[in-house]
RNA sequence: GUCUCCAUCGUCUAGAGGCCUAGGACACCGGGUUCUCAUCCCGGCAACAUGGGUUCGAAUCCCAUUGGAGAUGCCA
């Protein structure tokens, strides 16, 4: 019995997409569930996609979500170079051996002519003149320099069948495969060549990538069986859709929202949390938990588990998700992870911190929510005066301008300064008037807030303002009559 | 167009012939607690795409239809 040996092998295209991220992940999960190893492979054999910084993105990402791999371009494994444009030759040399061998031939076809419709593709008659090449005479013209492809000889005749670990056995007509490219023009394999020889080279047993890659696997069925190879473990993936405008639902892209794990953590999601929400899109513990940390994934991945059919992200659920994790962190941790994203560095309110983000700390599901939830301490925001009429605490308009100002007196008289006292104040008011205590209360947070809903109380709020600048606000309102 | 795959509440899912008057979670809607809001607690709404089979019995098996998605790149 081999040791499980699964890969991630993205293209450092500076972003890492969720969709990859859950491949990584799951390819993680199962070489972690089974003891195995977890290789990082970076495939970057289209240059003219090539993003500098993009494999330290890669890494970035990997370690923030808590992802090691075993081996990879900075950690040899005796397999590497890890990285497809260090390995270029090596690509050459087996395409040339299926060369020889018959399972491919040189084309010197233009680049892209049949840019028509989508139809003719499978068509028999569609078969490239240069299969049929005399080999010695397409071995001269390379020789001499003349640009070409090596294509991959498919005979159309049968059908195939391989199984998949999720969607099970599936066989196609072989009539729809086409000889598709295996090394370019430029001298880099394609992806579906770089792969197949990659894995084999790497003793990947576990091939985990998204479902799209479904319809192309018999080709690399057929590319393993032209070199003698073990198929390896198919374990495809249900795609990540994303709800498009018109209601229908597409493989999730940036038109969806943010879609990169570094957008998703730049906005505020933690990437516990990200982890954690995309680890049960298109994968069930059986179980009605929810909530995992990435080791407790460990132990409960199956292959199993794995769904077939497509999941849309929804942001609504890992929102919720997300305030899980922030309820779940210790306090001083959530201060920490807050405070950039409440916008008042600088300001008389950093100095109060501790106060705001206690009040913060049940009620942010994400941190970017923060800043938006603490404006009117920086400054109050204009506010109409209906903003005082509050049925259930019977506060109106009339009653707070009488109101208002005895309350002022009450609180000027305050000599230690807190929430407490501060309530008690407001109470004591309400017990001397004979009225309800949300009523001061009301009225003396709409004057300090200007705002109908706020992260605590006038106590709370009041406190963390300090009695002068609330005292101030409290006599601007009142002058508004 | 062709090929492949998929199909349980709006969304993520449990369910692998009787345990299902279909369970959980998010969202949504009520109620309670609370100095507004949030937290917390309680409750509610809401689904087996359709039509045929197979079977004593089907969400579960088979077929068809419909719907959706993916593939069809010298992208990955």
């Amino acid at each position: 019995m081999s040791e499980t040996r699964t890969r991630f092998a993205p293209s450092p295209t500076g972003f890492m997409h969720v969709g990859n991220l859950r491949t990584a992940l799951y390819a993680w999960l199962l070489a972690r569930s089974e003891n195995g190893k977890f290789i990082l492979r970076i495939e970057d054999t289209d240059q003219a996609r090539y993003v500098e910084n993009a494999v330290d993105v890669i890494y970035a990402t990997l370690k923030k979500a808590g992802l090691d791999h075993d081996e990879g371009p900075d950690k040899d494994g005796g397999v590497g170079p890890y990285i497809q444009s260090e390995r270029k030759n090596l690509y050459r040399q087996y395409a040339e051996q299926l060369v020889v061998s018959g399972d491919a031939y040189y084309c010197f076809c233009d680049k892209c002519e049949s840019d028509d419709s989508e139809e003719s593709v499978h068509d028999a008659a569609d078969v490239c003149p240069c299969c049929t090449m005399d080999p010695a005479a397409a071995a001269e013209k390379v020789a001499a320099g003349e640009p070409h492809v090596i294509r991959q000889r498919i005979d159309r005749s049968g059908t195939s069948t391989f199984t998949d670990a999720v969607f099970g056995e599936i066989t196609i007509e072989n009539k729809v495969l086409d000889d598709q490219i295996l090394l370019k023009r430029d001298n880099m394999p394609t992806y579906n060549f770089a792969n197949v020889v990659d894995d084999h080279l790497m003793n990947i047993t576990h091939v985990v990538r998204g479902s799209e890659y479904l319809s192309s696997t018999p080709k690399y069925n057929l590319l393993y069986r032209a070199f003698g190879w073990d198929i390896p473990t198919y374990v495809h993936l249900p795609l990540i859709m994303g709800r498009d405008a018109d209601g229908n639902v597409s493989k999730l892209s940036k038109r969806h929202g943010s879609v990169s794990f570094e957008n998703l953590v730049s906005e505020g999601y933690l990437p516990e949390a990200i982890v954690n929400y995309i680890a049960l899109l298109g994968w069930s513990p059986k179980s009605d938990r929810e909530i995992f940390t990435l080791n407790e994934l460990a132990e409960a991945f199956r292959i199993s588990g794995l769904n077939k059919s497509p999941a849309v992200f929804d942001y609504a659920k890992l929102r919720w998700m997300n305030s899980e994790y922030i309820k779940a962190m210790p306090f001083a941790e959530f201060a920490a992870a807050a405070k950039p994203f409440a916008g008042i560095s600088g300001t008389f309110l950093e100095a109060q911190w501790e106060k705001i983000a206690a009040l913060l700390h049940s009620r942010v599901e994400v941190l970017s929510d923060c800043a938006g939830m603490i404006g009117f301490l920086q400054a109050v925001p204009e506010f109409d005066l209906t903003l005082f009429v509050h049925k259930k605490s019977k506060s109106d308009i009339e009653n707070t301008r009488t109101d208002l100002p005895l309350i002022r007196e009450k609180l000027a008289n305050i000599t230690e300064w807190n929430a407490e006292n501060i309530s008690g104040a407001l109470s004591a008011f309400a017990a001397e008037h004979e009225v309800k205590a949300g009523r001061p209360m009301w009225q003396a947070r709409i004057a300090v807030s200007g705002c109908a809903v706020t992260p605590g109380g006038p106590g709370e709020i009041m406190e963390i303002l300090g009695k002068d600048e609330s005292l101030k606000r409290i006599d601007a309102a009142i002058a508004r009559w």
